[in-house]
RNA sequence: GACCUCGUAGCUCAGUUGGAUAGAGCAACAGCCUUCUAAGCUGUGGGUCGAAGGUUCGAAUCCUUCCGGGGUCACCA
């Protein structure tokens, strides 16, 4: 993925080696890389292939080849050959007319693509937890890297509402809740059924043991032999039969949760297009089923479950269909994304779910290849590795889950604290500050949990929690901050405007020039982003570029400055590295404030 | 058992898809506020990139084997 420039260049050294070597080199094995910083340069051309090929001195070649450069492109000043490398060297004026012309401005893509993204995705049976979160800001991050990119971006969340596990819940508040409501208890809805949830498992736990004990037999099975899995199970029926008061009790407990749900997301600063109830999918799928059947994709056992075999693409023989005629997960997944890329018309279906469903999306897609979907292929799994504990997994029972909402209140407080310290923002109304210290708070977070690559897991240390110095979000809207206070000093009419030849002949010092570098990188970062679907080449990127700035504004002063043309050229490169700032962590989901 | 995935500084993580002497942040140490916001800047120390082979001009990156962590292989979702 090469820039503008890059692009110029190779395209120039394909043409160059053409004309003295008479070889043809595809423009995909020219490699143009930014130059080392131990060396001169900007940009260096790797010449080793080329040695290897012509059988020529790296030093002739070198030479022969920075001439023809030279020629070809005009931005170009100067190359030194190292080794087999060839550092070329820009003109001044390359950087000083890009700052000027339109440097924000990114090329859409051609081809506008209809995405659907698929996060978030909870269960209605208990609270957000720091993996929701992570999966809450993977989504809704490339979402918009794709937005921006010139996509057209559905985010949709998939709710789980139905099944086994609401059962559970629902029965422990008919057995124990005596009717409390999140109005009666002052709870927030999902965490008062997430409190019978849990009930119901401590509960069953006690009955299980004893089972245990007497028949001597394995956890799961004696789980499902407690009087209170078999009660379960009986609510699920009735749920399934339409029962109304059972369907009714499930209605009401699934509102308190959404709107436990809603609250977070807002806190959060997500949101969907389009929600997806698993109540009104889980049937769909079987017509496929049917259909694979039909045209032998597909086979059936004498018990009368359907499977597919995979052992050709080397994985087993999957379920798709229960003996008992009933949809298993793949069958309603089948169902739905069927669904969904006949009603939008689908370039791409990009799910965000965790990684211990690698197999299951590895499946999805094999089974669409077979039936013979074309666009079996544009199906993504964003997986993603979980959020752990120095001692390990977040456990539910074990009370060692980080609560979504907890965690958000608490890093308010921290950021409070942090911001009382520095006594910069006394002057806010309450208002104000508990706004802006909820900005910080969220993004430390998001930026905690966005600079990880996806597929990694996370160590989340609650002894440490979340840093709010160095390589942060608070990092990012503190240089903004920065940025703000000069520009709120300046009147627009203070500013001088420069004439084209004091723009090309400005004269950078390196701090500038290493700004204008990063500055100039957004947008090859921002495709690198989309394509590996990663927004922590995002997040790693808007660092190096504060950090850039926070060198520049250590070195050079700007409103100080006394030369017209210099004070000039740095407000724009501020003022610039802003906006870029801005524009860029809002892909993040990160609000980066006025002042701090 | 089979398959997937990860292993990089004391800790948390990058590493542009095979390029130059492997980088950040935190922690430690030493400097820098009368000067556009010190949540900052500059510097020092810290590494057998899990181990051993291999591929080639060149390997943290690709291949093989081994060691270690995690995950999946359910008529759960």
């Amino acid at each position: 993925m090469l820039t503008h420039i890059e692009q110029s260049i190779a395209v120039a050294t394909q043409s160059a080696l053409k004309d003295l070597y008479q070889i043809v080199v595809p423009i995909a094995d020219i490699q143009i890389q930014e130059t080392n910083e131990e060396y001169l340069g900007d940009f260096t051309l790797v010449l080793f292939p080329f040695i290897k090929l012509l059988r020529k001195a790296p030093a002739l070649l070198g030479d022969e080849i920075g001439k023809s450069l030279i020629a070809l492109v005009p931005q170009m000043q100067s190359f030194v050959r190292v080794q087999g490398f060839l550092n070329i060297t820009l003109k001044p004026a390359y950087w000083n007319n890009w700052l000027y012309k339109n440097p924000l401005q990114i090329r859409l893509v051609n081809e506008r693509q209809k995405v659907m993204v698929e996060y978030s995705s909870p269960n209605t049976n208990k609270p957000l937890h720091l993996g929701h979160i992570r999966n809450n800001l993977l989504g809704y991050s490339v979402s918009q890297i794709l937005k921006k990119q010139g996509h057209d971006v559905i985010m949709a969340n998939l709710c789980n509402d139905r099944g086994i596990h609401i059962s559970k819940s629902m029965l422990a508040w008919s057995r124990w809740g005596n009717g409390a409501t999140p109005e009666s208890t002052g709870k927030k809805g999902d965490h008062l059924v997430g409190d019978y949830y849990v009930m119901f498992q401590t509960e069953m736990k006690k009955e299980r043991n004893i089972i245990m004990q007497n028949e001597n037999i394995e956890e799961t099975a004696a789980d499902n032999k407690t009087q209170m899995m078999k009660d379960c199970r009986a609510l699920l029926l009735k749920w399934e039969a339409g029962d109304e008061a059972v369907r009714s009790l499930w209605e009401t407990m699934n509102s308190w949760v959404y709107a436990g749900f809603d609250e977070t997301y807002k806190r959060l600063g997500v949101h969907f297009d389009k929600f997806y109830y698993e109540s009104n999918t889980y049937l769909y799928g079987k017509e496929i089923i049917q259909d694979g059947l039909e045209r032998g994709v597909f086979y059936k056992k004498d018990d009368g479950s359907v499977w597919v075999d995979l052992t050709d693409e080397g994985l087993d023989h999957k379920i798709l269909l229960r003996s008992d005629g009933t949809s298993v997960y793949m069958t309603q997944d089948l169902g739905t994304a069927q669904q969904r890329f006949d009603e939008y018309n689908l370039d791409k279906m990009i799910y965000v779910v965790g990684n211990e469903q690698d197999y299951h999306f590895k499946v999805l897609k094999l089974v669409f290849k077979k039936l013979g979907r074309t666009w079996w292929n544009n199906i993504f799994h964003l997986s993603y590795g979980m959020v752990e504990l120095p001692t390990g997994k977040m456990k539910t029972r074990e009370g060692t889950v980080i609560d979504a909402d907890d965690l958000i209140t608490e890093m308010e407080v921290t950021a409070a604290d942090e911001s009382n310290k520095t006594g910069k923002t006394e002057d806010l109304t309450a208002e104000e500050f508990i706004k802006l210290v909820h900005q910080i708070a969220l993004a430390a977070i998001k930026f905690f949990l966005l600079k990880a690559g996806p597929a990694n897991a996370i160590i989340f240390n609650p002894a440490k929690s979340i840093e709010f110095q160095g390589f942060t979000g608070p990092y990012l809207q503190y240089s903004h901050a920065r940025i703000k206070s000069i520009l709120r000093k300046v009147e627009e009419v203070e500013i001088i405007k420069l004439s084209a030849e004091e723009i090309e002949n400005y004269d950078m010092v390196i701090e500038e020039k290493n700004l204008i570098q990063q500055l100039h990188k957004h947008e090859q970062i921002l495709n690198i982003a989309a394509d590996n679907l990663s927004p922590a080449s995002l997040s790693n990127y808007l660092f190096e570029l504060a950090k850039s700035f926070s060198s520049f504004y250590d070195k050079c002063s700007v409103l100080r400055e006394e030369n017209l043309i210099k004070r000039a050229y740095r407000l724009k490169l501020t003022s610039i590295t802003a906006t870029l700032l801005f524009d860029y962590s809002k892909i993040l989901g990160i609000d980066l404030p006025e002042r701090m």
